[in-house]
DNA sequence: GAAGATGGTTTGTATTACCAACCATCTCCA
DNA sequence: TGGAGATGGTTGGTAATACAAACCATCTTC
């Protein structure tokens, strides 16, 4: 087994650790795993359905579907776009966005343990390669799509 | 925001990029991302119902659906257990056993570009770094039960 | 102005996830 | 030794998620 397995292993096992924890928090807040992606994403911008659908490799109806559960629970709205008469655009909702604060800290607060293994020398290493993993640039994740919210 | 943060945000977003490739692969397969959680536990060891939904953070009832489909494929068997009569442990077939062989093979494959970011020190490093996020130690993840195939 | 493309919704279907209820088996104790 | 309680696992019901197909409205291109 070569490094390179390794590092697979590694990536995997740690992908499930930290989406089970994700999950755990999700469900208590009533939200499942991509409810609590599409939060995260949509806490500072809007988006267009497809553009969010793209990004998280899902159908379009699967978006819209997610959209659909949100809304009814008074977390996004979705609005028309001036431009375009095709287009949805969703953004959070004030309650929205204090839910997706909450998550957010629960989230931060429950990885503490694990973090808490590593002193800053590791912490910013492991920031580092992580990032070369994901091949992150500063916004290079960024969904395309105005940030503005109304 | 605190090199913690950092480490944080970093790690989710790996979760949903590493899972993203696993449901892809997955989805090449007919297979969803839990059973091939499954698949990936049970290549070397068989394993009871309640032990795997315990593993998994899943619903026995729910553990009991995903032997059934995978049973249903030929991917999987249950077997009794001699010493006690409540007891179905779980093994894969053959079938099951390639499938299982095939996807780890697309998953190294798919994680190659990933991993290929990195140098052998880094790897090393990386490796380390996620060992101690998930506090392994040599089978500290081990699902318990016995491991001899049938 | 029509054809084709795009954005998004709806419908149908299968799977996944949980909860409750149930049955078979095992353990413990009076 | 038999009954109570616990455990292992399955089944049925339900909601959410995921995809495919079909559809409608709007935009773009020629």
């Amino acid at each position: 087994m070569t490094a390179t397995d390794d590092v697979v292993d590694a990536l995997v096992r740690t992908t499930f650790e930290v989406a089970g924890v994700l999950t755990r928090i999700g469900g208590e807040h009533d939200l499942s795993l991509t409810q609590l992606r599409v939060l995260g994403i949509l806490r500072d911008r809007r988006a267009r359905v497809t553009d969010l659908a793209a990004y998280l490799g899902l159908d379009k109806s699967t978006m819209s579907g997610l959209i659909d559960r949100a809304q009814r629970r008074g977390l996004l709205t979705r609005g028309r776009n001036p431009e375009d008469g095709r287009v949805v655009e969703v953004y959070m909702t004030p309650a929205g966005l204090e839910l997706a604060e909450r998550v957010e800290d629960d989230i931060r607060r429950a990885l503490a343990p694990v973090t808490g293994r590593l002193d800053p020398e590791q912490l910013d290493r492991l920031v580092t390669l992580l990032d070369v993993v994901s091949a992150r640039s500063p916004r290079a994740d960024a969904v395309p799509g105005p940030t503005a919210a109304p």
